[in-house]
DNA sequence: ATGCATGAGAA
DNA sequence: TCTCATGCATA
């Protein structure tokens, strides 16, 4: 069904992406560190989980028996796909191999998300990043909605200009509200802080200051824009950038992350908690002599400990669960053992897909009134007020197939009005829906 | 670029 | 158990 695990074919130039044999790591691909002289043979043929103790099986859509062992395998020398350059997270899960060729590489201490709080064994020494780390992590103002320029304005566009004032905590409604950490909505209305203007142009000598600024929408949809323009531009990748996060703060992004950030697909929270780190970067990156050495870093140890493999779910079953979507957005333990009983699934895969969606979902169709909409469509059902027991599947037709054509891929919710919501749905989306 | 997954923190 | 931030893996 789908493509093996590993040896996946060569990503699309265009986002010079790498293979994920490699780790998406940017360092091998774009040459621009050999890692200190390592020759690491490209050979990345060897599959740890070849002896299918690790669900060699395909996690296929109607698989879900499998005892979840995914988690603790772990084989000697995985690495987590890239050969020699990586190394792991967790140095309890280090092999000695790997630790050792760790040690010969000087290894800069760069964490990654989780490994922000993780200390590592003993012996290793946290040699933090050249750069000063900022005080990023200090709390982040967003009290302007999110609302991205592809997501309409509100029908009442009354207080509109989130630029200049931040909707108060109680404001009705004020602006789009995208969504802004959903229960943290009590933003504290600190905008008007002062800085509005991160100062740190200059990589000079001092600053650090990305203090939490008071982002506005339009400044981080122009950012969004400057950023991936100038990253372009000065022939980094996204992944690049996220390793020169890690480099210039010790905490490092993916390039997913980086992608999302420029396509403004992350919450406004925390793109006003990004925008600093890339902005810092983005200065650091125009100024210097040698851009290059901002990711000199290789790539940061992977964390080995395995995961799922990412179950694909077919297109019929996709349909599907968009229609128990449609009825219950939020279902409970028994209609999701219900949907998941019908369509084959393992229970775990249908709440994964539920969150999800749900959480895609928000960026869609939150813009307008969060508050309503949350409550209408996230609200757990107490009682199933769908028949999930009276399977929309027939036979092997799913609640999609049934009809074939007119069953909208996407959530629609029924409250609300296709006008308003086709407004807030994705450009590319909208072509989708019946009018 | 995006689908499915993980994990921390909150409820 | 959910949300949210984030990432691996893949289309």
């Amino acid at each position: 069904m789908y493509a093996p695990l590993q040896g996946n074919e060569g990503m699309n130039g265009a986002s010079l992406q790498f293979p994920q044999t490699m780790l998406q790591d940017p360092s091998l691909v774009l040459n621009k560190t050999s890692f200190n002289g390592i020759n690491q043979t490209p050979t990345q043929s060897f599959f740890p989980f070849s002896t299918g103790d690790f669900r060699s099986n395909d996690v296929q859509v109607s698989d879900f028996s499998q005892p979840k062992h995914w988690y603790h395998f772990m084989a000697p020398e995985y690495t987590g796909q890239v050969a020699g350059v990586t190394a792991a997270t967790q140095p309890t899960n280090l092999s000695p191999p790997i630790a050792q060729t760790r040690e010969q590489i000087k290894m800069p201490e760069v964490k990654t998300e989780k490994d922000v709080n993780d200390e590592f064994g003993s012996t290793e020494t946290k040699v933090q990043p050249q750069f000063p780390s900022p005080s990023m992590t200090t709390g982040v103002y967003y009290a302007t909605p999110w609302n991205p320029s592809f997501w309409p304005a509100p029908p009442t566009p009354s207080a509109s200009s989130p630029s200049l004032s931040p909707s108060p905590p109680g404001n009705g409604f004020s602006s789009p509200g995208f969504y802004n950490g959903g229960s943290a909505q009590s933003m504290p209305a600190t905008q008007a802080q002062s800085t509005t203007r991160s100062s740190g142009s200059s990589s000079g000598g001092c600053s650090d200051s990305e203090e939490e600024e008071n982002l506005t929408t339009e400044e981080l949809e122009q950012f969004a824009k400057e950023l991936k323009h100038k990253r372009i531009t000065l022939g980094f990748t996204q992944a690049d950038v996220g390793l020169a996060l890690g480099n210039l703060y010790g905490k490092m992004f993916s390039q997913t992350t980086i992608c999302r950030f420029e396509a403004l697909q992350l919450s406004f929270k925390n793109m006003c908690k990004l925008k600093p780190l890339l902005q810092k970067w983005l200065n650091e990156a125009e100024t210097s002599e040698n851009p290059q050495d901002m990711y000199k870093v290789e790539r940061v140890f992977v964390d080995t400990r395995k995961r799922k493999r990412r179950t694909s779910l077919e297109g019929s079953v996709r349909t599907a669960l968009e229609s128990y979507f449609l009825k219950c957005p939020k279902p409970n333990t028994l209609e999701i053992t219900h949907i998941s009983d019908d369509l084959g699934l393992e229970r775990d895969v249908v709440r994964v897909w539920f969150c999800n969606r749900r959480q895609k979902g928000k960026r869609l169709a939150l813009p307008f009134d969060e508050e309503s909409a949350e409550s209408q469509f996230y609200e757990q059902s107490p009682t199933p007020p769908l028949h999930v027991g009276a399977t929309p599947l027939s036979g092997q037709g799913y609640p999609g197939t049934a009809h074939p054509g007119t069953v909208p891929s996407l959530y629609m919710p029924p409250l609300h009005r296709p006008e308003v919501f086709k407004q807030a749905m994705h450009p590319g989306l909208v072509g989708h829906l019946p009018s």
